[in-house]
DNA sequence: TGTACATCAGTGAACGCGCGTTCACTGATGTAC
DNA sequence: TGTACATCAGTGAACGCGCGTTCACTGATGTAC
């Protein structure tokens, strides 16, 4: 019975062979990103190299604005995936080190996928609107930061006796993103974000080349600033 | 006689038509390249829009690359003068307002020309090589800071006591650094790398939409963040 | 187990489009004597 | 001041290319009875 073809197995290999044909074109879509980038993605040279007529594709992706944003999800993912593996490794140690090591994280993905990183983080696919699905995975890689802050809020590492001055607005923007972990109050948020620009200003440097003739050491100047992200982190600037 | 077109007011006249046209041509391309990006920019289309035919852009830029590279050196020393003006208006004053007054102009030229913002500080165009040509003018913006930190740092406004623990290779990343401006110690050029970092990085995920749903107060986001840099730079981070 | 029907993947041709770049050319503008 | 020549801007046609998307189709695979 368990070896027969039941009506679900069947639907299931016709569903698992599309599953391994889409899994298919985004892999080789993603080899041209590599290449050219995201502007230069075509429908055409992907079915091309999977010696497919290019027609075939839209039995997969309707579209090729709906191919990119499946990259797009899948860029996210992945993302948020190994900061989260990063991060977890070191759950038992202290703020400072978990910290490095989802800054380490972001840094080894963007720089071990370039032009996925590029595509998320870079400048915007002329042309292309990005739908409400890449919301979630987007905001994956942010919650790892988020959870960090309320642990070390919870656990006494940070500190949270300074104060910000600021607007109503950017309050209400602040008290938004408390929602989603509460118990981290405004001062200990725009660290946070102040860490966050950090990380991925330096990663968008280095990647994009404004770091050439400037820093060779890209590692040490990484760590170095990421100690130094972490410490303000935990006790934000002195007041002048 | 001075009336009178002489040889060289002749030829004169020749190449102000041509530097006028030179200029019209980047004019529309920066046009295009504000409604679509610059992997999308066509000589055709530039062409088109000035009632040329297509070849005749080719007087004047060589081919597509070449037209792509003025529009970089140009986004370049535009936002380089915007900072160098905004700095000097405030040169009486301290290293904080003058700080302020350069990360402003930095985030008020990228707000007014995004796309020529991403041109320059988002993700690389696929398959362009920027030419040496574009160096001189990308440094621009960065020497303002420089030189505001040696001012700072001779005025005895900019801490220079804290240590830094780095490799040598930075160390000498580091000396490169300081030969442009002497007098800055290594702690302080690393200070001011963070800030750097955090101005681009602050402007290029409001610009690319990365604050999307988390802030919506982006002038009161940045001008908060921009005094925190300014204390940073003055002070460094306490250490743990 | 067998048959009739529905679903689905992939084909191949076509539509209409825009692109960068080259080339031989016409005419106008500048230069030298 | 006038003429012969050189320089230059702009034309128009062409080359060869690739693109996204649609559509009617064939044949294989799955489903229901």
């Amino acid at each position: 019975m368990a070896t027969q073809p039941s009506p679900t197995a069947a639907r299931g290999v016709r569903a698992r062979a599309r599953a391994e044909l889409t899994e298919q074109i985004k892999e080789v879509a993603r080899a041209h990103l590599a290449e050219q980038g995201a502007a230069a993605l075509s429908l055409r040279a992907v079915a091309r190299e999977l010696g497919m007529v290019s027609s075939a594709v839209y039995r997969y992706f309707a579209s090729r604005d709906e191919l990119l944003t499946a990259l797009i999800v899948d860029a996210y993912d992945a993302l948020g995936e190994r900061a989260e593996a990063a991060e977890a490794q070191t759950t038992d140690r202290g703020v400072e080190e978990r910290w490095v090591a989802l800054a380490g994280a972001v840094r080894g993905w963007a720089l071990e996928h370039p032009h996925e990183y590029a595509l998320v983080y870079g400048s915007p696919v002329p042309g292309y609107a990005a739908p409400t699905t890449t919301v979630d995975p987007a905001a994956r890689v942010a919650l790892v930061l988020l959870r960090l802050l309320a642990d070390g809020v919870a656990d006494g590492e940070i500190d949270v006796e300074d104060r910000i001055e600021t607007t109503r607005s950017l309050r209400q923007d602040l008290a938004r993103l408390r929602e989603l972990t509460p118990g981290v109050p405004d001062a200990v948020l725009v660290r946070g974000l102040y860490a966050w620009t950090q990380v991925f200003g330096l990663v968008s440097f280095e990647l994009f080349g404004h770091l050439h003739n400037v820093i060779d050491d890209h590692d040490a100047h990484f760590a170095l600033h990421m100690r130094r992200a972490a410490t303000l982190l935990r006790h934000g600037p002195v007041a002048a």
